[in-house]
DNA sequence: CCTACCGATCGGTAGG
DNA sequence: CCTACCGATCGGTAGG
């Protein structure tokens, strides 16, 4: 039964893994202590020992699968047919979607990636810049503004930016669904970033509105 | 010369306080030891429980101080005469400003907020939704969709999402100026909220293109 | 304002 | 001889 044996491992494992990303997402990586993790998992410290090295062991693992989990989705929203703006939906979809059950790895990779030795954060912050790099070019595809150098990465940041910062604010039943704030996001930026690339050449200008500062960017 | 002595005593007690929230970024609340912030001080451990009690004080004195600083220029900012969108961009201008020499605390109250107890928490979570207030009200006069009730809160969000993010990615020297940043996200807002505000009523439709959706949006 | 410490708890490992 | 595990405890260091 080699084979139902590494199964179980490998669940146990997983589900460790989360247990422990739930921790550290509430007491900090520091903060929670391996007693605490064994406890809250059910199983003995030796236990855990039995599946990870060390401590700084889980946290890699936490967040190298999580990052791989967000690139692998990426990837294939990113590969899809159909037009710019509709990828671009797609991708912001799939990435508010992803964030679903990873509120605590979300909150790990932001406030303890940088606990890690430089080279066990290497390979992770190299697929953090994938991860921007799919989404800059859906950017760039989709959006005429985006196409500007000094454009692009403000840009794909501010979506990162509202993508990343919703789980300190949105919970299920409040007043959108998910899906209706990825919409949101996307047609934000859809349909403003043209307008705010221009704004942003002439920051101290005194434009009355939207309307008149849209029109400067059609001369 | 209890004067000069008082300001030297309160000098020195802010540059520990802002040279502690660089230590608590770096390596996080637990991960910081008072040994380590005395020494980083340059001053005795015992010197350092003179001015604080204990290592909670020093947090909690970080936050709310920093988010003392946020409010009350944000209350200034709310306050001047003007149309309601130069108000706003006023606003994101001033706390994009704010937040240039105060990336250190802004990240301690992103991560270590929540190790305080509860408590403890409570007054600095109520100056945090006084300034998402003053943020909603800007936004209410400024976007006609933001008067919606379900609009007003993700919208609202998605500005500090924008902004809150900025110290991830924002470097001075880089593509665009902090003024030009914050021209840039204030104009996504104003030119972009109306039509994102209809996107998100029907997250499943395949409008074609910003312009389409423009047009739903009128009708 | 320092050195010398404390009770407790840390991450990690022993024997079986 | 291996793996999967346990109760107990190691040497060092934390906040105070």
């Amino acid at each position: 039964m080699a084979r139902s044996r590494a199964k179980d491992y490998d669940d146990k494992r997983l589900s460790m893994l989360h247990r422990s990303a739930e921790l550290f997402a509430a007491s900090g990586y520091v903060g929670t202590s391996m007693n605490t993790i064994a406890d809250a998992c059910g199983v003995s410290k030796a236990l855990l020992y039995h599946y990870y090295p060390d401590k700084e062991a889980i946290l890699f693992d936490i967040l190298s699968s999580h990052l791989a989990k967000l690139l692998a989705a990426l990837r294939k929203a990113s590969a899809q047919a159909g037009d710019p703006a509709a990828r671009f939906r797609t991708i912001v979809a799939t990435l508010l979607e992803l964030y679903r059950h990873a509120d605590a790895e979300h909150q790990v990779q932001i406030s303890s990636l940088k606990l890690l030795p430089k080279d066990k954060q290497q390979p992770l912050l190299a697929s953090e810049r994938i991860l921007v790099g799919i989404m800059s070019d859906a950017l760039a595809a989709a959006v005429p503004a985006a196409k500007q150098k000094r454009v692009l990465k403000p840009l794909t940041m501010s979506i990162f930016g509202m993508l990343n910062w919703h789980y300190m604010w949105f919970r299920e039943g409040g007043p959108m669904t998910r899906a209706e704030y990825a919409g949101f996001v996307a047609q934000l930026v859809l349909a403003g970033a043209d307008d705010a690339a221009a704004a942003a050449t002439r920051p101290r200008g005194k434009a009355k509105s939207a309307g008149r500062s849209r029109q400067a960017e059609l001369l």
